[in-house]
DNA sequence: GCTACACCTGC
DNA sequence: CAGGTGTAG
């Protein structure tokens, strides 16, 4: 059983079901299944912490790694405490006070998102599960459930680009075997990324074909252990200019229709001058938010 | 540096 | 018509 600290917030539901991970299912029982790297997880919320059991041909994995892959050596409560002093940040928290931002194997992370360009959960989800299922080790539960581990960059990088095509990948196909290929060749170290400084570790991933600087933000979030890393993307910015319409009017011309590469790093540096290393935090709950108002019609001030 | 445009698929 | 990137001007 892992703990945390007394207090802090902590969702399953939350953590998992938000978008920042493809392949994560929950179980009738509540619990919730999936890949981690060479192994498959199950985890449970029980009083005071986490019991986690895996499975697979690997090694056990440290209980260290799945306590930083769960992000439960975040201090969640303090960070609450920080940005509750932002009004839009601290209503979108109180909607999903239990998300954790997870630190993902990063070859899982890197081969989901790189398929996530121009796309939706719902279709990275198809995609990313179609390929584990081609080319993915089987991991079986002992009530016959079988986890497919994310296909390794070698076995995709060995793949004619067309042989993904029933993945409904389209155009992405190259992109997909061209990252694994980088990836199997050592041309990117993904694990010694992790420690880089920010700067470093994105122009590292942004030689990846498909990797653009939204997709590279969510891999340095969500697996690299950059926590000041603030995926922009349509709803993000949907939700700056809803939210912060007033700070940011000095420094955009004006909300143009396309989210030019300009006005994307400038909303990157509002967040960063606005929270912080809790960036990514920030982000990942107004874009939860932003979302759900979409889906609610709850939006709190609503712009025109 | 910046803007314009093509690109697969699915809902 | 969509939760972007690569390429050409």
């Amino acid at each position: 059983m892992l703990p945390f600290a007394g207090g802090e917030p902590f969702s399953l539901d939350e953590t998992f079901g938000c978008g920042q991970i493809f392949r994560w299912r929950r179980t009738l029982r509540g619990t919730w299944r999936g890949p981690y790297g060479a192994v498959a997880l199950e985890v449970q919320a029980v009083p005071g912490g986490v019991a986690v059991t895996w499975r697979g041909a690997g090694s056990a994995p440290p209980a260290g790694d799945i306590w930083r892959f769960l992000g439960l050596d975040f201090p969640l409560g303090r960070a609450r405490e920080i940005l509750g002093a932002d009004a839009p940040v601290s209503r979108a928290m109180d909607a999903t006070p239990g998300l954790r931002i997870l630190r993902q194997d990063p070859w899982d992370c890197v081969s989901a998102f790189v398929c996530a360009q121009w796309s939706s959960v719902a279709k990275i989800e198809r995609s990313t599960g179609w390929m584990a299922r081609e080319w993915g080790e089987t991991v079986p539960f002992p009530d016959g459930e079988v986890i497919h581990l994310c296909p390794r960059a070698g076995r995709l990088a060995a793949l004619a680009p067309d042989a993904l095509r029933p993945a409904g990948l389209g155009y992405r196909c190259r992109y997909v075997v061209g990252t694994a290929h980088a990836v199997a060749a050592g041309d990117v170290d993904l694990d010694a990324l992790r420690g880089a400084e920010y700067p470093d570790a994105l122009a590292a991933l942004l030689r990846l074909p498909g990797f653009g600087r939204k997709v590279a933000d969510c891999v340095l979030l969500f697996a690299l252990d950059q926590p000041c890393a603030c995926p922009v993307d349509v709803w993000v910015r949907r939700a700056f200019h809803d939210w912060y319409a007033e700070e940011l009017a000095s420094r955009l011309p004006s909300e143009a229709d396309a989210l030019t590469p300009r006005e994307h790093r400038a909303l990157v540096q509002f967040a960063w001058d606005r929270w912080g290393d809790l960036a990514g935090y920030a982000q990942q709950y107004l874009f939860h938010a932003r979302r759900g108002a979409k889906q609610h019609l709850a939006v709190p001030e609503p712009r025109s």
